[in-house]
DNA sequence: ACGTAAATGGAAGTCGAATTCCGGTTCCGG
DNA sequence: CCGGAACCGGAATTCGACTTCCATTTACGT
């Protein structure tokens, strides 16, 4: 029963002061964008400037450029769980599944420049444990799947985390997702003897 | 017809002396497994101590971290470049072009760090050009696969380049290379309507 | 309108990692 | 076995990016 207790990238505190709000989405936007065409190794000053604000806005909103890129994972692991507790309560696992993956696909193709930098492990070293959440309902889900046939039988969870990856990195440099989206599904579905 | 004059990391000059020699191959093998460890962003003295070297001895030899690593690069695309042209001279493209893959798939997985610190660019940034002649070579393969039925018509060398590029990303977290070849070449091959 | 706590920006400090330098050591032809 | 050119190691330098700091400005309750 390990409540992951992870401190947030914007604490408790009090409520923050009207523009300060404004300023710290305006940063997280301009972080998304900068990540996403510059790679991990964006500078901080980067992010600051396409977010007309200084360093120091940036800092007293996410004390480490760590804490930045986790922040923009944990975001992002949200979306992803929301959309495959979706796929799990549809009465359709099979068309749900490839359906997610192909939503997937696009999301990635989108923003492929951030997706393959959290891909390189950064999130779940800030966050240990970050990904959990995902994984365990993901495993939910291709438990469901399973039986319809749509997947090989022996494809574990991190097999699927890792055709992830994979796919991540693939659509960082082509822009063509529905093929990719196509040959997973296809590559994933059980051999034909 | 341009003639890719690519400057060789270790310049023309003259022979090496004996023992010089050795300790350039000593630093190629230490910053291979480095690499390959520990990422891209390895230190250039952490491959000088693998390789009982001091890091003078590694400038000498590579005069950047660029230049190691294109150096790295360099020596990958040869190997992949031979593999290519023995499934071209193949009399059975299809079967060829099967075991190429999976034969991939294991000296990725072998050196999976590696592989994933090349792809994200880094050989093609310091000897451009540097990829072409593998591309080119694995357009005839292809050519010569696609009327056998074993790919998808649609599927180009750029598409194939982002499947390699996916494939090592996935290595790189799973050691299953084997159900990852498979899928790859189940999900390459042409869709049945 | 005023006072004050909250927020700002960007110059300056810090620090880690790449690269340079050179006095000492090792090969190798004669 | 000698001389000197080629090579070596690793301390010292350089450089670039993150992070800190604080004088100044701004938002907002009264």
């Amino acid at each position: 029963m390990t409540t992951t207790a992870v401190p947030p990238a914007a604490p408790v505190g009090r409520a923050l002061r009207g523009d300060a709000a404004r300023n710290r989405e305006r940063v997280l936007a301009a972080a998304r964008e900068v990540f996403s065409s510059e790679g991990g190794d964006a500078q901080m000053e980067q992010i600051a400037k396409r977010a007309c604000v200084g360093v120091g806005t940036l800092y007293r909103n996410f004390p480490t450029k760590q804490a930045l890129l986790a922040e923009l994972g944990r975001q992002f692991l949200d979306e992803r769980i929301a959309l495959v507790e979706e796929a799990i309560a549809d009465p359709d696992p099979a068309a749900a599944f490839e359906r997610l993956l192909r939503r997937t696909a696009a999301d990635m193709s989108a923003n492929a420049g951030l997706c393959h930098v959290l891909g390189d492990l950064q999130v779940d070293q800030v966050c240990p444990g970050a990904f959990l959440p995902l994984v365990h309902r993901t495993a939910v889900l291709l438990d469901r799947v399973r039986p319809t046939g749509a997947i090989r039988p022996d494809l574990t969870v991190d097999d699927f985390q890792a055709i992830m990856v994979g796919l991540s990195a693939a659509l960082s440099t082509t822009s063509n997702w529905e093929l990719f989206a196509d040959m997973v599904i296809a590559g994933m579905r059980a051999p034909r003897d």
